[in-house]
DNA sequence: CGTCCGCTTGACTCAGATCAAACTTGGTGG
DNA sequence: CCACCAAGTTTGATCTGAGTCAAGCGGACG
């Protein structure tokens, strides 16, 4: 649903890319918004001041998702967007993105639909992240990942990849990895993960 | 906003209180959606089980939350709901929500923006659970929490509560909280939290 | 009056982070 | 075609800090 508002998207409003250096900003919390910006290639990361000077990260944003969901429902950004490496963002005018979700009720549902599914996986994400012991945090992840019978997991980028979402370090990532499959509670075949038969 | 949504809703929609038990379900997966859900009291869980047979909780709704906002987009449920204590729901005709949003523009836009900021609130929350230091982390999200200036923490619920909400232990949150006192990186004053100034 | 819950502190354990070292793979440029 | 570099993968040794168990205090509420 995702790719189905981008696409209806990129066929109603004229899109131009844009390429920023890593460093560099997209914008800037407070600056109005003018456009709403989909990463084609590459990360962004998006952070805000806390009292006390801290920055903390609010997200990354990779490639095909949406920079700043939120800044649809608003006048303003609420956080900073700085590239973290060189990156090209598909970028919309906010104006012709507006009028659509407008006139269309369908596009509004579409990106309700988007939000709600972000939302719920989000959610699934924390919980897992909740899981202490590393192997069973792992597993947790690919079975919520895998899809098919038997279940399988198709690599999603690379491992440390994987570690930084579920918030493991690489080493302790391939330990568990080594573990779940010493255990035989996953078998391993290259860059896929299968997983043992549902039920 | 949230509150602005279901203001609205209760007005427009007729409307009736439900009570469940502690471990009674409200729905199952892939029963057809039929209600939207807001709880007024209790706290429910939504859950899903795994390949594997493991059940992995998605979250826990507590109090003028709404219970699976993706089942607005949905036609069945995609995850169980069981309530955690004895619990009231506010209970909508998923028919009635529909209309309202698919008439009322302005009602569809609340609704995104809804969950757009539970979206945003989420994803920081993900990153301050992966501060590793306990002391850090509970700083961070009360950095994130507190308003004015000086910011103030102003108490949410039980630290307990908080502690669940981090991801820590209750003993870590004391502790955490005893050595930011002792570092005078805050100031307490009963159950508010006082950071220093910004800057 | 007793019980539950929030709060607090101490001692010990253990799992994941960290540091370190090798080896593989893939891609780039000479 | 090969040298070289970056990033991924793997394994070992050690450290650290949060979890766990335990114990005690006080207030709220039936």
């Amino acid at each position: 649903m995702v790719a189905k508002f981008l696409a209806a998207l990129e066929q109603a409003c004229p899109t131009r890319i844009v390429a920023f250096e890593t460093g560099q900003p997209v914008f800037r919390q407070g600056q109005a918004v003018r456009w709403l910006f989909v990463v084609v290639d590459g990360r962004v990361r998006l952070s805000r001041i806390l009292s006390g000077g801290t920055e903390i990260a609010l997200a990354r944003v990779g490639n095909n998702e949406i920079l700043a969901e939120a800044s649809v429902f608003s006048a303003r950004y609420h956080c900073d967007a700085i590239a973290e490496k060189p990156s090209s963002l598909r970028r919309f005018s906010m104006r012709d993105v507006l009028a659509l979700l407008d006139r269309h009720t369908g596009m509004a549902t579409s990106y309700g639909a988007y939000l709600a599914g972000r939302l719920m996986d989000l959610r699934a994400t924390v919980e897992i992240r909740g899981i202490r012991r590393a192997d069973d945090r792992l597993l947790a992840w690919l079975q919520f990942r895998a899809v098919g019978n038997p279940p399988i997991f198709d690599g999603e980028g690379s491992w440390p990849n994987v570690a930084r979402q579920i918030g493991l370090t690489g080493e302790s990532l391939y330990r568990a990895l080594a573990s779940l499959e010493r255990e035989a509670r996953i078998k391993r075949n290259g860059r896929k993960v299968i997983l043992p038969e549902r039920s």
